[in-house]
DNA sequence: GAGCGACATCGACTGCCGTCAATGTATGGG
DNA sequence: CCCATACATTGACGGCAGTCGATGTCGCTC
């Protein structure tokens, strides 16, 4: 069921929309924990290349088969990394035929980033 | 001696200088460590209350004794993330008498937030 | 200088996270 | 229809990271 479910602890990070700065007010605990979550699933070298790897491919997108090798990761590894970054919805899947391809998704990052600074 | 340790692994992540877009460019497992390390310091609701709070109070410092309740942790606590900020570079202590005060380096985040994007 | 107050460090416990081998599921080809 | 391929899930293991109480250290005050 982890396919589809909308309603996944991903949190909004936009608030009353307008040019929130993130940490220029303090944070509640539980905003916190929402921005932790995220930055939590960039905060992995693996996860990282994988981001970085996805964008440099050809067409922006890779599949798993593409990724495992330069990452030196097993295959179930691999994938588990690619599960976490799709469910904090920096990355998504789409399956065609037999392989599922990966496409990062700029608009998540530079969320992620306008917060930090 | 931890207090003036010039050679941590807090990473550059300015390589050859220029415009680094970070994730633009495949990463390799050494660069992607260093930066994983630096986010992970980030990745975390206390210290992102930490930040915010410092970067909230009036002189843009804070000491310890003024975090300590807001955050709703022991005062070993407290002190622990701030010295995981202050190791990444995130903040800087100053003792003043028997206080220390802490201020977020703003430069530091900016580098964070532009590997991101 | 003796005692107190602010912070740092230590040691221990607990839970979470990254990793893999083994297994399950589905798609496509022969 | 059966097998090979691509990917996901499960279960288990090891290590690290967050938390606290107890203790250590430094500066201030009387």
């Amino acid at each position: 069921m982890t396919e589809a479910g909308p309603q996944r602890p991903v949190a909004t990070l936009e608030g009353p929309a307008c040019c929130r700065s993130g940490l220029a007010a303090p944070l509640d605990r539980s905003t916190a924990e929402d921005l932790a979550r995220l930055l939590k699933a960039v905060a992995d070298p693996a996860r990282l290349q994988l981001l970085s790897l996805i964008r440099a491919s050809a067409a922006g997108e890779a599949c798993v088969c593409d990724l495992t090798e330069p990452l030196g990761l097993s295959q179930p590894t691999v994938s588990h990394h690619l599960k976490v970054l799709a469910e904090a919805g920096l990355v998504v899947r789409e399956r065609r035929g037999a392989w599922a391809w990966y496409a990062v998704v700029p608009e998540r990052l530079g969320e992620l980033a306008a917060v930090l600074r």
